[in-house]
DNA sequence: CTGAAAGCGCTAACAC
DNA sequence: GTGTTAGCGCTTTCAG
């Protein structure tokens, strides 16, 4: 039953016959040595009682934890999903333990865990995906997160850097650019764009990005139809798209949830995509890659973005501010044919 | 710059004018109440100096966290990461903070994981897909669990009841089970099974559960043939079946991944699925909807399941173990068209 | 209602 | 090497 009052490390002490500082020292190997046949007893003593080191304890007699918090914004999304996961295989390397933080995209969670991060004493914070245009709101990260660094904490934002932070910056721009390029090269000749919410940074990031490429390459720029940034978005602008009479022969949407909405769209409306119509997307999701016409898309190292943000920062304290850039790779695939 | 040394309760109080005492009681409202006046003092005292409370120094006081651990496989696994959405948006309401443990399946991991759970005095703890018919980690685990209870801990799984603690159980036997029925029921006479390793649970009682009802249904029972338990698996799993001659009619992966893995490995083979022969799934995976033929499969609620298994961990702790069941429901779609 | 004081379990000087 | 002894920051009796 739960009683025995856990073993503590006076309990451990006492049994060893030792002090309470060379028990601390022998289960832990601090920088000072204790001889092999105390340790000994130490560790035989731990054991018979049990212990458990009480991390909160240490925590604050050290003054710091084994803890990072991520924040983001829908852990069932496979995009942070695998950032998520990347990050945590890093932590792993490090004895470090994830604080996970779904923000659900609201800013007033994302505040709240914020401050309760920082009363954790959590080592670091990475956040991701807290992107946005609402400049109140950023402002009031922003703020937090000074205060958090202020106190000794670091951290670090995955994707824009409009954080006071180091910061993995993914290249939306210039993928999405890139795409349109290699989309133009292909042959197609009119496009449009399947985007997201205005506040969304990295939707509003690719659709310029392409937009950019397109009217580089083509003199002409692409219309566009916005809804959510989700499956059912992408389902829904494309349905919209094509009741207007899609006047396109090629179609970006921000990202590969998005295009797969609109690739169920065109399906239902009987539009053969990578023959009618050609359809691109954005991530390179895993899962997503056997859809089917397999998805023109940009891919980006999710797990190695959740690796890089750990180790940035984990990494020397420097005094400017870092940025590590990640770019995109366009792998096209049947949804984009080369067009005859 | 980060000095400061961060403003500690005494500080407040000191600003305020009252004592430690005091301070406590008004900025977190124990039983005791203090005076409006007091009180006022000591919150613009707080502001004053940006206080923030120290949870590790409130944990050891208090002797209780506001941690719950959550251990999976994978969360870059649509499947975990489902879950682990459902549960943290749970733990949300709860004013519960998630420290994710991603175990990668290592027994090693998953056992240093509990220990440092056990360490931090987490709350409570859940599982989720540690099932293996290993007995020799399951008993580690339960060991570890056991005396993480003993010392006033929580805990509960999801899947499978091996573990003393309350668990979700998830009726994989019949769901699967299920499956077979329907898809006799739809003409279906010859099936086969893409299961993955014989020590993972899950698989293996979907794939008991299957053979079961295509048994009883059929008088026949189903060939089979194992892999990983993840998209290439299926994909490899598949190739072999087409290369040794498909005899069967419909094909039967035990997850989704895998099904999806043996869509593509049809399409490479040339073969038609939803025409050529059946193929169902396991699991409904969110962004596994849009593939196509659409996949049939058993739907789980997997975001259900999360939240399910948090509130089981916090509720009243009960004698005997309690077990939730959850059944999937089973989704017929394209990819196991009627048999004509 | 408020304050003084005793811990919570552990680490880190500081002596020996 | 090993032991003593302050704290770390907060909560919670126990008096007043």
């Amino acid at each position: 039953m739960a009683g025995e009052r856990a073993a503590t490390l006076s309990d451990v002490a006492r049994e060893a016959g030792v002090s309470l500082a060379t028990a601390s020292r022998a289960l832990n190997g601090s920088d000072r040595v204790v001889r092999p046949e105390l340790q000994e007893r130490v560790l035989a003593a731990a054991t018979k009682l049990g212990y458990t080191p009480n991390a909160n304890a240490q925590a604050m007699a050290r003054g710091s934890t084994e803890t990072v918090g991520l924040l983001v914004k829908d852990i069932a999304d496979p995009y942070f999903s695998t950032i998520a996961g990347g990050l945590a295989d890093e932590a792993e390397k490090h004895g470090l333990l994830v604080m996970l933080c779904n923000t659900g995209g609201q800013a007033e969670r994302e505040q709240k865990f914020l401050a309760a991060l920082r009363r954790q004493r959590s080592r670091a914070i990475v956040l991701a995906g807290s992107d946005t245009t609402d400049m109140g709101h950023t402002r009031e990260v922003a703020d937090l997160l000074t205060s958090y660094l202020d106190g000794g904490g670091r951290a670090a934002a995955i994707s824009q850097p409009r954080l006071p932070v180091d910061t993995v910056v993914i290249d939306n721009h210039g993928g999405a650019k890139a795409l349109a390029e290699r989309l133009v090269g292909l042959g197609y000749r009119r496009a449009a764009v399947l985007t997201g919410p205005e506040d969304l940074l990295v939707s509003t990031e690719r659709h310029a990005g392409f937009a950019e490429g397109w009217l580089e390459a083509t003199g002409s720029k692409p219309a566009y139809v916005a809804d959510e940034f989700s499956r059912d978005g992408g389902h829904r602008a494309m349905s919209r798209l094509l009741e207007d009479g899609p006047e396109a022969d090629c179609v970006f949407a921000v990202n590969d949830l998005m295009a797969v909405g609109a690739l169920a769209a065109c399906r239902q409306a009987g539009v053969e995509v990578g023959k009618d119509l050609a359809v691109a997307g954005f991530d390179d999701i895993a899962t997503l890659r056997d859809v089917t016409p397999g998805l023109t898309t940009v891919r980006l190292p999710l797990a190695d973005i959740g690796r890089l943000a750990l180790e940035l920062v984990l990494g020397e304290p420097s005094a400017e501010l870092r940025k590590q850039s990640v770019h995109g790779e366009v792998v096209l695939r049947e949804s984009t044919p080369p067009r005859s």
